[in-house]
DNA sequence: GCAAAAGTGTTGCTTCTACACCCATGG
DNA sequence: CCATGGGTGTAGAAGCAACACTTTTGC
């Protein structure tokens, strides 16, 4: 907080967050949408948002939406813009605080969907939204796609364990490109980050694919020893 | 906006705008700050910050702050993040959206600094700051490097034109590191976004650098096209 | 003429890209 | 046995880093 000349402490505002929920199976790249069920907008397609209490900093409010709508804690939560456009909501003004979170798809439970008329979207072709929120999401989906660029966090859309195959169309999801199944396997694994398991997984093949594992510790060594991600 | 099952519009806040103002001239890069003139924190170094009115958007605040403390209209302004922290503010509860600014040193009028008791300060060597500001400042920091990265956004901290010796001094002082004078300017100019004037400039050496000036018009062009800057 | 920055050229190395080709196996 | 995805090898192109070398001119 700071002021020059203006009067402080006088003007309040509702502040909330709102989350863009991402996921990602063999369809592709999803996002979490669920049916408003109170006013304004009741029955539109929205993100999962909710208002800042008093005693909770944003981080922990985005926290809290994710974990009621996900049941799931320790999740890859990040605060990517602040909207304040004065009319941006119908109800009134609020300034929103939009978040990005990348989900196991595997792991959310089929119940949460039910309970809050969740569901799941293909990025590229989701219902209209209320407010801004479409523009919320292209934005997230810039930031996910600049991100993923020359930061590992794929990885965190994905199962623990997965072939190489998989990595590549998730990345193939992300950038909207197709990559040389050869040349791309060779680039990530020359950066050792992945761990080969003694298991095959046959489900996409007859050959059976390995299945591999990204160790988080190796990256933040070679993070800090000056090591770049980039795919 | 947005709930789920919180009640809605019950609690509200302070919403400020804070700008981290960045400047290069060839000591390196700077950052415009203030020396406190009201409390809390009186006569601390703080950044310039204001707050948000309810006619005006986040960005508009931000724009009003900057050209208050600076005079300046039209200048690079990017928000990058919002704090909300509970206690971030020793005064009272204020969520701060926090956006930098890249401004040509040279347009800056000193009229503002006696003003305002403001003062460039070495982004390596600034003063301890209020709240958590010198967190912004890092962030900031860290924003604008990895930005410089793939957009050419350096161009809005030099003059309209400039020899490509400053354009590398820019870049140093953001990276932190050397490039190679040669490969540098070969790298730069391979890209086709400047334009050479027939003038010299003979304060950085007796023989004399050609001036260039930055054609924003090719490199959306380019763009478009799906070039990719890179530096 | 010398120092010092501007600017060009060369060379060897690394990385990228495209694509050929072998492997394993379920059906 | 063959189609299919898994996985390896390779040759040419492109890009990069290091550094030699040439140009210009104020002092």
């Amino acid at each position: 907080m700071n002021e020059i000349v203006d009067k402080p402490y006088f003007f309040k505002f509702n502040v909330a967050v709102d989350c863009i929920i991402f996921g990602f199976d063999d369809e592709g790249l999803k996002l979490l949408l669920y049916k408003r069920n109170f006013e304004p907008e009741i029955g539109k397609w929205s993100l999962m948002g909710g208002f800042l209490s008093p005693e909770e900093s944003l981080d922990k409010a985005a926290s809290r939406v994710l974990a009621k709508i996900t049941g799931l804690k320790n999740i890859f939560l990040e605060q990517f813009h602040t909207y304040g456009d004065v009319n941006r909501d119908t109800g009134a003004r609020v300034i929103s605080a939009a978040y990005y979170a990348l989900i196991k798809i595997s792991d959310f439970s089929q119940s949460m969907i039910d309970e809050f008329g969740a569901q799941w979207w293909p990025v590229n072709d989701y219902p209209e939204l209320v407010f801004d929120h479409g523009v919320m999401v292209e934005s997230a989906l810039e930031t996910l796609r600049s991100k993923a660029k020359n930061e590992p966090i794929g990885f965190e859309l994905l199962p623990r364990f997965f072939t190489i195959t998989q990595l590549r169309n998730l990345y193939e999801a992300i950038y909207q490109r197709t990559f040389d199944p050869g040349n791309f396997r060779k680039k990530i694994l020359s950066m050792k980050l992945l761990d080969r398991l003694p298991i095959k997984d046959k489900t996409g093949s007859k050959k059976g694919a390995f299945l591999y594992e990204f160790n988080q510790n190796r990256y933040e060594r070679f993070k800090s020893q000056g090591f770049l991600f980039e795919l």
